[in-house]
Order: structure tokens, then sequence, then C-alpha cells
DNA sequence: CGCAACCGCAATCTTTATGGTTACGAATAG
DNA sequence: CTATTCGTAACCATAAAGATTGCGGTTGCG
């Protein structure tokens, strides 16, 4: 779990919190979130499917279509969205030991429990956010709330 | 954050257990704990340079050379290793969103936030658990304990 | 002293994951 | 029919991670 090259938590959520924005308004196509999130509208699209499968969004193709949310932002907790894109994903990195190696096999069970362990201790923070809280700003430091 | 192919902090958690196993008995050649670990031997070293820097281990080249605990394995958490290996990385991936974008840069904001609390989170639920809670195979899950 | 066993470290190589790009079909208005 | 949009697959470029290679320095032992 060192550096995490892979950013699609973060577009998620900015992605949510723009279509929070405009809640209501009109569907926002995957170009006009490229722009904001300085991504790639396919990669746009390929990071919202699983959301998009979760009922958080819906999707339309065609003139005047895009992608809107279909339910309210202050329903939307961070740890969902987490939970949805990470799946059943180790949150640490497992090595594999040598499986003739009696201690390699007892830290092998610890860590795959740590990272269960971890994965919902990520969550239980996250859960603490919504896309609304995001949206005005109101994710602060603990230590200043 | 998803699929972590970092496997530092695991081999070290790996390591530090066999360390603790031998206690006190002789130091352990890195290629013995890359036959453990599975991990190339070099490699090891290079893990656990950041950990003899901050004085959990030390190592002595030579014949008989080798490493070795140094603190006592209930003395050392997980935490503590974690973050020694993780540094300031973050944790959740970041994206480099269009700064021209106000939602993209409140939203950056509130990310960096996030970042520290999962960090901080990680690092708690870690901080439960002790190199020789690892070793006595005490690592259990929490709904069970 | 020579040799083998060890660590420390850098440079290079190989593999893998991530996001970008391309292509194209399907769905939707005007 | 055309343009706009999504959905999806396949391929591409790049960076990160770990393996490999090379070599110097340190440490016993014969």
């Amino acid at each position: 779990m060192a550096r995490s090259t892979n950013t699609r938590f973060a577009v998620a959520v900015h992605v949510l919190t723009y279509l929070a924005g405009v809640a209501g308004e009109r569907p926002v196509s995957s170009d006009e979130l490229s722009a904001s999130t300085n991504v790639n509208p396919v990669h746009v699209r390929r990071v919202l499917g699983p959301l998009r499968a979760a009922g958080l969004l819906r999707s339309r193709p065609g003139v005047h279509g895009g992608w809107e949310l279909a339910v309210p932002a202050g329903d939307i907790t961070l740890a969902e969205v987490w939970r949805l894109l990470q799946g059943e994903d180790p949150v640490l990195g497992l090595h594999g030991p040598n499986p003739s190696c009696e201690v390699g096999r007892g830290v092998q069970e610890s860590l795959a429990v740590l990272d269960r362990a971890v994965a919902d201790a990520v969550a239980d923070e996250l859960s603490r956010f919504t896309v609304h809280d995001v949206l005005a700003g109101k994710v602060i430091s603990r230590s200043r709330a």
C-alpha cells in the first residue's frame, strides 16, 4: 500500500461532487466531466460503470445524454464509493511466501486478517463523509472538527 | 488505492516475525529470509533499510553476519512498521484535476484531508497489533475477539 | 593472507498495472 | 440522415515494483 497510482476513487469522488453541483439541471456528458477531472472521457465512463451498476448514477446515450446522480448527494457515503471501486482487492500488498515455511504460512494468515481489518478501518473512516459534505466543503480534518 | 502491488509491508512483517522467532539465537542472513519470504535477498535488504535506520533492526556484514531484532517483538507495533514504509506517500491515489475548475479545486482539498484521515485510520488499526502478536498467532479478526 | 560469507548500494532489466487512445456499434434528438 | 452521447474492447505508452547483475566493503576462519 505505498504510493497508490490508482486514481479511480479520487476521480469518482470528483465526478460525484460535480454532478451533485448540477443536480437536477441536466445530464452531464463524460466530455464535460473529463474537462473538469483532466481524465480521459473513456476512462471516466469506465470508472463510473460500477457506480451506475450499484444505482448511485444514471447514464443515457444520445443527444442531451450524459450522467446524473440517481440518489441524493447526502445519501452517498464515501465509504460506499470506495467499497464499490475497491471490491475484494487486497488493500495491503501480499507477497507469496514459501509455502513450506511455517512462519510464512502463519504470517500470511495474519496478513489476510489484517487486510480485512484495515479495509474496514478505511471504510469506517470514509463513512463519516458524504458527497454532499465534499461539495459543501465540510471535509475537514478531525483535529479541527 | 485499489489493488496494491507493493509488497513491502507484508515482507517487512514476515521478516520481523521470522526474526522474532529466532530472537537472540543468531543473526539471520538475507538469503535465509529470502528463502522464507520468496523475495530476492537484495530486495529484502532494501525493504529492511528503513527499519534499521529507525532502530528496529540491526544488521552486520561478514561471516556470521545477518539481521536481528534490535528491540523486543512486543514493542514493535505494525503501525510503526507501516508508517516507516509508507512515509508521506498518499494512500489514496490522487488525480490532477483541471486547476481552472472550481469544483476540482475543492475536491482536491477534500481528498487531501481524506488521505490524511485514512492514513491515520489505517495506522490506528495496525497499532492494535505487535510483531509478537503475529508470531503468537494472535492476529484474529475483531468479530471473533 | 586468501577465501567465503555476509551487507550496502547502484544500475539495469523484466513484468505488471494504470490510464490514454482508437475504433466502432448502439442509442437518442433534430 | 447527421451529430451527439454512451458502452466496450483492444491496443499503446508509461511508471512502479521487484528481480538481476555487479562490485566494493566488512567480517571470521583456516
